[in-house]
DNA sequence: TCGTAAATCTAATGTACGTTCGAAACATGT
DNA sequence: ACATGTTTCGAACGTACATTAGATTTACGA
């Protein structure tokens, strides 16, 4: 042991890059050992001195995309000025959800492209790191609500699930290069606290509340 | 032959609404033709009588997955008064997208759930056909802009990419029963048209427009 | 240079799956 | 009842894959 990465240490390292980004293109059930071990530059049986199956290193790619952008989220909140508007506080959680999701990190965009159809074991093992993440978005949306910077009169649960939509969908279709990611935070973050549109002039009464 | 339908025509489709369903729940590589046999009530084999093989099956499912949510909203179009305001045409399209989605149809949410991680082959002779929807999308929002329902100063095609992406991942959390459809739609309109916030009382400049 | 532990290779094993095909069961018109 | 076409069955085949284990190579301290 040389430095202070070990030989294994960067293999694994490796394999797990590899592993998210195969993940991410082909998804769980349709990328083979054979494939990721080709991309980290071994044999597909090499594999199991670093990890006890597939199984495993797609559990540990989950994890690590999952924390990356929890944490990446966490510390825009933590970095913002104390007296930061609410618009802005949701402003730099937006783009650095956005920003963790699409600048070349495949763990969180393996993370949020698969999770669904991966088994039902893995699903469950990894429910209270998603909740987690969760509910750090409930506590930023509640207390822009609390503190009047959000309608009152909206469901913010279903808020924050479009919300997460609209950003999460970026990674079926973003394209680095083409518009970049403050562009869309910038988009989103309009539609979220203005809306893009523009009162047409005559014609009567519209429903605009929310039951 | 006695009715309309003959014996092979139901067999079909139990066969394309089994493929959906599973399809749809545990993406394509890993929904086996057993699987997809047994809820379709016959053998693997059995469905070699009806289709060549495991993607054309797939083809089938995937194109009446499109083909019925661009009718959707193509009729909830054609249903409207002439006169309707850009609004109204907008807001019945959401909801005909989310009805379609959320409604009883694993076709259209297979095919959005799992286009992402098919076989590339596949994908390419759907391209054509994802593009027309989108096209129906683009006109619908274009038409607004243009006749001054929305903001000029916003990326249309950008625009349509979040609310595509707030619509579609519906199908990852919706749960029947808790929230309606209306619901959804009346909020994700809210937000798209008025935004959810609230000018906050003091502080200096805020950017709202967009580059 | 040698010895030991770490890391990788190679070949083999078992299994699950897509697919094929001839036989069996079923339906229908005569 | 028979004959013919339709639909399903059931067993078999080949392949691709995850996994295992022993042999081989590599790294490195003594």
């Amino acid at each position: 042991m040389t430095s202070e990465q070990s030989k294994s240490d960067i293999s694994r390292a490796r394999i797990l890059d590899a592993a998210a980004k195969t993940f991410r293109q082909k998804g769980y059930a349709a990328t083979t050992l054979i494939e990721i071990a080709r991309a980290a530059g071994m044999q597909a049986g090499s594999l199991y001195y670093h990890f006890g199956s597939k199984d495993e290193l797609l559990e540990e790619v989950l994890d690590i995309g999952m924390r990356r952008v929890h944490e990446a989220v966490e510390e825009s909140q933590e970095r913002l000025p104390a007296d930061s508007s609410h618009r802005d506080r949701i402003r730099v959680a937006v783009e650095a959800h956005l920003a963790t999701l699409l600048k070349h990190d495949d763990y969180t965009s393996a993370n949020i492209r698969i999770f669904g159809q991966v088994p039902e074991e893995v699903q469950k093992h990894h429910i209270r790191q998603r909740d987690a993440y969760a509910e750090l978005w409930r506590r930023i949306l509640t207390k822009a609500q609390k503190s009047g910077a959000l309608r009152r009169d909206v469901d913010l649960g279903l808020v924050r699930m479009l919300l997460m939509g609209a950003l999460n969908w970026s990674v079926e279709w973003y394209q680095p290069g083409r518009t970049s990611i403050r562009t869309i935070a910038d988009h989103m973050c309009l539609m979220l606290f203005n809306g893009i549109g523009i009162e047409e002039p005559a014609r009567s009464r519209e429903n605009e509340t929310v039951a």
